[in-house]
DNA sequence: TGAGCTATAAGTGTCAACAATTCAGGGAGC
DNA sequence: GCTCCCTGAATTGTTGACACTTATAGCTCA
């Protein structure tokens, strides 16, 4: 099926997931060597593939040295989520200037429609609707470059974060009552508004995910090895 | 000197001198053999390089396709200066925020040395000033992630922009005036007015290149080949 | 016993050949 | 005369082997 792109997309698909899933879990060694035989493939694809993870920051990375899965620090949990705020922040704005009225609407219908079927639900509800949420704001502002950098590499880190830290379904409710909020200003087309809504709710939630971590975000994948496989 | 590094850094930095000097014009086509011949390296290195040039957004990429330098699209003008209201505008409230007091009095310090020095001579002085005053904002926002963001990527793309448009020197005097009282908003710890005033500055600054655009910015690099070297 | 040095092993960087895919040109068919 | 298909050449993707760098473990020496 998805047999169509290339065999070092494909790895990086792969290492992704084997990362989501805590197979490769933080501060874990990055070897191209183990990788590429545990894929059947050669260290080629895998090390375009490490490169890009790399480029992510989602693996550190020096020159000669081995490569390891980043780890949890708060430092850098708020350095994403500052980024967020400033990058998503903006282009809530840029999409009170620009998005199509009707986008608009279907914005404000589909927040309705989770709310009506999540609620009953239980509270730790797929976060694909938040994510949905923010990408179809992001994709509105109409920058591609931007909507590049959110949607392709920081997603990835986010959704990361959110799974360590284990704070995905929490918040749900007062999200929506943010995110509505969202939709009005766009709808009222408060650029100024949107955005600073944006960036409290980007802020709350990065608390959220703060308060979450582990106690000793060093201890949760230090020494850890991949070879184990 | 600089040959600590590994090869696929040295070919990176060779490339990105190459199309700076509009040696590889926008349109180009990057051929990795060509390369690898002319640098008298292996097509690993060379295609990592260009892989990691892909990731910058500086040369367009799909599967099997071959790579061309981008070209001068007002779009992307306009989406890369966008990106960069929000993400230094952003940094220069952070700055304000955080930045020491001493750093801030040799940020003030320096831009003064530097419109002493220049403004006798000669108008299209070098544009380093101006991103020197720009990365030390930046840097002083505490924020690694925006950083790399920032003194990495983009601003390899906007010195090209500048170059390939012309408009390096302008806006000189203009600037300084700009510079400085962004440089006050943050000596008063007013991250509010400090981002706005970095705003309208990227903002002005975007309209500048743009105004220096080619008429048919196509025309710039179409069909241009890197085989006639 | 512990600090520092040295050899070995593990891992990354680089290379040249091979396979798969796309692009360009010409010829057949309508 | 135009379109379509087909074939050959150029280019990218992939592979396994080799070279160089770093880290680990053992050894010597204080």
């Amino acid at each position: 099926m998805a047999q169509k792109a290339t065999l070092g997309d494909d790895v990086f698909e792969r290492l992704l997931d084997l990362i989501y899933s805590c197979e490769l879990p933080p501060g874990a060694v990055v070897n191209e060597s183990v990788l590429a035989a545990r894929f059947s493939v050669s260290r080629g694809p895998v090390r375009e593939a490490v490169r890009r993870l790399q480029g992510i920051q989602l693996v550190s990375r020096e020159p000669f040295m081995r490569a390891r899965v980043i780890t949890l620090e708060p430092r850098a949990v708020r350095e994403l989520f500052e980024m967020r705020e400033a990058l998503e922040g903006y282009a809530s704005r840029l999409a009170a200037q620009r998005m199509d009225p009707a986008d608009v609407e279907a914005l404000a219908a589909g927040l309705d429609h989770n709310r009506r079927i999540g609620l009953g639900a239980d509270d730790r509800q797929s976060p694909a609707e938040t994510f949905d949420f923010h990408e179809r704001i992001v994709r509105a502002s109409g920058n591609a470059r931007i909507v590049d950098t959110l949607c392709g590499d920081l997603y990835h880190l986010l959704r990361l974060y959110r799974r360590w830290s284990g704070s995905a379904g929490e918040r749900r409710s007062i999200a929506y009552t943010e995110h509505r909020q969202i939709v009005l200003a766009i709808r009222n087309r408060d650029g100024e508004l949107a955005e600073s809504l944006m960036r409290s709710h980007i802020a709350r939630a990065a608390e959220n995910v703060l308060r979450h971590l582990p106690a000793s975000a060093e201890a949760v994948g230090t020494d850890a090895d991949v070879s184990a496989a």
